[in-house]
Order: structure tokens, then C-alpha cells, then sequence
DNA sequence: ACCTCCAGTTCTGATTTGGAACTTTATGCA
DNA sequence: TGCATAAAGTTCCAAATCAGAACTGGAGGT
């Protein structure tokens, strides 16, 4: 069974997790809800490795959840932002923070001493 | 940047992510909310291997997500059902449904000639 | 000319999967 | 007794994916 083996499944479910399915896919769409959309800003901001970064937003942009725009012309430089469709996805990101927020408190209180 | 490197990240998502961040995981906690507890039903509805379901099981009920009871004595048997913060997550899940159903319609119309 | 920034790509070794077979405990049946 | 089946895992190996870091390429800045 492979990740793309699931996007024609019976499951609305399933579905979706062929395309959102993995940690880095749903924290890059995290940090666009948060505003970011620079390559860079993704990769310090999740942690994940360029290489995922990069593969990832290839999938999102594929999938018409996000959209790559050109914000400089001369070193031709792309971000990436929300289309609708990825702004629909916004619904399920609250859930999800309205989960941990409740079920997973933060234990090693960051800095506030 | 590992898996459990989340748990303790600022952001609600984030922590949740570390726990259920992944397609079987949620895969399987779907099938719960389907009415499936056993081992097999799980590997047989998610097509994940036997070894990643025992891992994602042990994961889910860990994390009190999942518990875990017999359901037969002689030959010890055990079944895996939705704890009540198990349970809080279905809107997660109904979030991915909705999702899911209104941008990727199936494509290949089951047996529908 | 040299350093820095951004957006990726490439390389290698480690970890995680996929797929299938095997184990254990117990039941059915001939 | 002997053999087959069932459920819940575990084990093994090859293949795919990932982490981490370095490298590339275009464009300034000084």
C-alpha cells in the first residue's frame, strides 16, 4: 500500500490523507495559516529538512491547495499562499489545535519562568 | 528534527501532530470512529502493514487515545477502543471528511458503469 | 573580488516501510 | 490424533523515505 493508493479510496477521509497525510505537509499548512510563505520561513519554522520542504510544497501546489507566486522578478523569487481550497483546509487545522490545546498542554513551560 | 521532537512545541497542532501526524495513525483512529477494534480489521481496512498498525496501536494507547481490553480470556484477545479523548477527536476527523468530500470527489466511480 | 541571502538540489547514511512468512493460543472437524 | 483455521502480533529483508549538511545559481552589497 502507497501513499497514492489512497487518493481514489471510498474514504472522503482517506482521500484527503493522500494529499495531507504527514506531519511536514500539515505544519507547512499550519505556517500559512500564520502567515508565512517564504521556502526559508517553512523550513526554520518547522523543522523539517529542505529537501521535505521542498517536496511537500511541490505536492501542495500540485494538489491547488497552495498557489507558488512570484514576488521578485529579477532573482525570481516564489511564494507560496493559501488558494480557497487550501483556506477550506482551515477548519480541520482548528480542530486539530483545539485538541492539543485541550488534550496536550504544554509541558516544558518555554521560557516563562 | 524527529517525530517526538514536537510534544513539546509551542503550537497546539504541532504537539498534536507529534501524536496522530501521520496517515495510518489517522487512518485507524477513522476506523474507530467506524465502529472497527480489532487488529485485523485495521490492517485489512487501512492496507498498512501488521507491523505499523502494532506500532500505531501501541502509540494510540500510550497516549490514552486508544485503550486496550480483552475481549476474550482463553485465548487472550484484545480490542482496541476510543477513550473519551479519543472520542474528542472526531470533529478533527469530520473536518478531513468535509474536506475531503467537497475537493476530492472520487474519481473513479466505483463499479458504477 | 568576496560575502550574504534565498530557493532549491544533491549526496550519504540512518530510519521507517512494505510484503510476506512465522509464532502462539485455541477451536473445529474428521 | 492430525490437520486446518483464526486472531494478534513478531520477525526478516529489500526498498523507499528521511535527516543533516553541503553545494549550486542568481542577485545584490561593500
Amino acid at each position: 500500500m502507497k501513499w497514492s493508493d489512497l487518493d481514489d479510496n471510498w474514504c472522503p477521509v482517506a482521500r484527503t490523507l493522500s494529499l495531507v497525510g504527514d506531519r511536514w505537509t500539515l505544519l507547512i499548512l499550519r505556517d500559512c495559516f500564520l502567515g508565512l510563505s517564504k521556502f526559508d520561513e517553512f523550513a526554520n519554522s518547522t523543522g523539517a529538512t529542505r529537501h521535505v520542504i521542498s517536496d511537500r510544497l511541490k505536492r501542495l501546489v500540485e494538489a491547488e491547495i497552495l498557489e507558488k507566486q512570484a514576488y521578485s522578478d529579477r532573482p525570481k523569487r516564489y511564494e507560496y499562499v493559501l488558494t480557497e481550497k487550501g483556506r477550506e483546509f482551515g477548519p480541520a487545522l482548528s480542530a486539530f489545535k483545539d485538541w492539543g490545546k485541550k488534550h496536550l498542554p504544554i509541558r516544558r513551560a518555554s521560557g516563562a519562568a
